[in-house]
DNA sequence: CTCAATTCTTACTCTGAAGTAAGTTTACCG
DNA sequence: CGGTAAACTTACTTCAGAGTAAGAATTGAG
């Protein structure tokens, strides 16, 4: 502990370090304005080092992206694996995810908003993280409609629209939580399932919404299908 | 037409094709990797135009913002205005909403998928812009509730809440959509109303969901250290 | 036709930041 | 010790792109 006098850090520390930093700084400017200068001020070192360590500033965002979305993916894992029964699993996944973003906007940031301005190195690795944590949550939500009502099985069609429903929802409800700094992830948490979870059992139950007669409708047939939106997967 | 040589062309009209390829850019590149020149080129005329016109980068972003956040609540405004009964026009909304983004992705992408990178005067625009648009979801979903429950009337967060949701699952559809091609706004908004705004009828009815467990405090949990995730390369 | 306003261009300046060359210090191993 | 590899630095080069100066071409009014 008194040994703080070492400047010299071995490379596997100090990677974290320029890492940790350039997640701050990318959430913060975004990608092109933020200065690899900067970063490596921040991470206590001069830039050359971080060009030595991560090669460029493309491969330094990459690095970020990929820590930090397994660091998503193995919160919300770890957080459903051990409950039991499917829908609390959904719950708990969900509520992990609120509780990682609420901690670490910088990372969610990162992962989820920067769309554009990236080369299509980066945008490839931006879906692929995309893709794994809606692959998780699809996962949950098949699971737990099949628990809950017992028969019916969602295909990949109706599970993809539902995953995409509430990851949608929960990343803007991120935003709605900052201007609501006493709401805790789990209550959240527990208020989107109600929306969308209660919904979704009762329509899968057979109560269904849907447009009544079309007043005047630009262009769509009026009674194509009535009530079979559900199960077609 | 050999008569269509006018180079000249009066000031309304050309800020308008800058105008139009600038959110073609901003929208492709984000924007800072966003060229001035590029667009001056795509428009037809040279970059110096461009700042006479609209002063400088940042003010012909901020053009873009407000022109495409003024159609699309226009395009929300008057899908919802016709119709009578509240719960219908929120569904015409949305069903507005989708069609908007479906149709003019590159202002969708402009208006909200440029959180960073971006100096303070055009965030504050930004958050102006998605404000109005939630503004407007939050009205209908008031008064959808009120018309549906009867008597239940909604608080301001409550109302909130629902139209973050409801824009975040549109903003997070809007990506879905993509890999299906053979959705109609409307089968999608009928498929979201069918998830949400069920489950909120019957939430607001007294049905509720509720993790089984007591809540379990997430500051302190009893063991914590049972699945350990030491690997993480 | 003349003149003035408007539209538009060529040809710069200047800054910020990515990336690198070449060398210097520290740590550890025998 | 001494020497070697790893950690680190200073001091560049280079380039793209924002912003501008100065003036040329077009149009329309009188």
């Amino acid at each position: 502990m008194s040994d703080k006098r070492r400047r010299r850090v071995p490379r596997q520390v100090r990677e974290q370090q320029i890492i940790d930093m350039a997640v701050q700084v990318f959430a913060r400017r975004g990608y092109h304005p933020a200065s690899v200068d900067e970063i490596a001020e921040l991470a206590g070192i001069s830039k050359p080092m971080v060009y030595l360590y991560l090669d460029s500033k493309e491969g330094l965002f990459l690095a970020c992206l990929r820590r930090e979305a397994e660091r998503l993916v193995a919160a919300f894992r770890k957080a459903a694996r051990d409950v039991g029964p499917p829908e609390l699993r959904l719950w708990a996944g969900l509520s992990a995810f609120f509780a990682f973003v609420t901690e670490h906007r910088d990372s969610w940031v990162v992962l989820h908003r920067q769309t554009s301005e990236l080369s299509t190195a980066i945008t490839a690795e931006v879906a692929r993280a995309r893709r794994a944590v809606m692959a998780e949550v699809t996962g949950l939500v098949r699971d737990g409609i099949a628990e809950a009502t017992g028969s019916v099985r969602l295909g990949d069609e109706e599970a993809d629209f539902v995953a995409h429903v509430l990851v949608g929802a929960a990343d803007s409800l991120t935003d709605w939580m900052e201007s609501h700094p006493d709401e805790t992830p789990e209550r959240v948490t527990r208020r989107l399932m109600n929306m969308v979870w209660v919904g979704m059992r009762n329509v899968l139950g057979g109560e269904f919404w849907e447009p009544p007669e079309p007043p005047r409708t630009p262009e769509a047939p009026p009674s194509e299908e009535a009530g079979e939106e559900s199960t077609e997967g």
